[in-house]
RNA sequence: CGCGGGAUGGAGCAGUUCGGUAGCUCGUCGGGCUCAUAACCCGAAGGUCGUAGGUUCAAAUCCUACUCCCGCAA
């Protein structure tokens, strides 16, 4: 496959070592990548981590605003196929003709389960017990095209979204690069999505990283795993955010307001849910960094939190 | 110049209003108790209080500048 011209599309981290791959196996023309973002209080220019690896590799990169508006550079390269993977922009049919093998796509699920933006957290927000890596031709809707292969990896209950993040990323190189020949010779196979099974995962909200104590247990323990490592699971004390990183579920019913702090020791902040309990066991102040539960417990004194409520 | 919080032994915090010998809860190390322990008792080590200047007899504390960390907003 080394002289396959590849135009590799992508952003996060995630799919770093699917462009490494590539680099390896196959002449990658060009990446495209989502335009670097000023980020954070100082406003600083930071790359995605694939236009840091095509900088590497001294492979050109394409940064349009919208890809809708800006194809031609693209076409112009002649690729012979295009691989995208979490890439961030919807991609015109313009583009999606062009390559002779046409364009495909490492989506992060079980299409047609979780479509979009952000299947990995989604996946265990909603409390799948399994997910996987599909390789799928595109066409113009999101993430609706005809599937060629998939793999699928089991959600475990201690497993966060960064856990699970490592887990499909380590299977989707491997899914990919033995998929990507009977692409080449048109062996591959070419299944249709069934849409009456789809689900959506669109990417997070800023409302949906708030914890609702009226809720159940599970639903809260798979919230907070959910959005850990990024963006996070809040609530409010005190009117004041506070991030929520790890959890566990504790069996104890209480006849108290869902969000009452019931008990602090180093075991866990205790509070009650719509259902029973969990303890929470990894949080963070404002302006505070992430901390144990032993080392909250160290700093603070139980009386001043005990019979709280979070909002 | 987007708004705000913060930096104090290895960890998490108090002390700053109103300058006057640096403290709490842990951890670590040593010893004791115990069949045993992450439990309990006794003891010890460990801090230029983010950096640089300034005011003062005296600065963690007041003034000025800077660095780094974090929450929000984009």
């Amino acid at each position: 496959m080394k002289n396959l011209k590849v135009i590799f599309m992508g952003t996060p981290e995630f799919c770093v070592p699917i462009l490494e791959s590539l680099i390896k196996e196959c002449d990658v023309i060009a990446v495209v990548t989502k335009p670097d973002k000023e980020v954070g209080r100082k406003k600083e220019i930071v790359y995605s981590p694939i236009k840091k690896v095509a900088l590497n590799n001294n492979i050109k990169v394409i940064q349009p605003i919208k890809i809708r508006n800006e194809y031609q550079e693209i076409l112009d390269l002649k690729p012979d196929i295009i691989i995208t993977c979490a890439y961030g922009q919807i991609i015109p049919e313009v583009i999606l003709n062009a390559p002779k093998y046409g364009c495909i796509n490492v989506h992060a699920s079980l299409l047609p389960k979780l479509r979009g933006g952000a299947p990995i957290h989604k996946a265990i927000i909603y409390g799948y017990d399994k997910t996987g890596i599909t390789i799928m031709y595109m066409d113009k809707g999101m993430d609706t095209g005809d599937m060629i292969s998939k793999v699928e990896v089991v959600i475990e209950d201690n497993d966060t979204t960064e856990t699970l993040h490592n887990k499909l990323q380590k299977v989707a190189v491997p899914l990919l690069m033995d998929t990507l020949p009977s692409i080449i010779a048109g062996t591959n196979k070419r299944e249709k999505q069934n849409n009456d099974e789809a689900t959506y995962a669109y990417n997070v909200s800023r409302e949906e990283e708030h914890v609702d104590f009226n809720s159940t247990s599970k639903e809260i323990f798979n919230k907070i795993r959910g959005l850990n490592s990024w963006p996070g699971a809040y609530a409010i004390l005190d009117d004041k955010n506070v991030k929520l990183w790890m959890c566990k579920i504790n069996g104890k019913v209480y006849d108290k307001t869902p969000g009452t702090i019931v008990n602090l020791s180093k075991e866990g902040m205790e509070v009650v849910t719509k259902d029973g309990s969990i303890l929470i066991t990894e949080l963070q102040l404002p302006g505070k960094k992430k901390m144990s539960i032993k080392d909250f417990v160290n700093g603070n004194k139980r009386e001043d939190y005990l019979n709280k409520l979070f909002k």
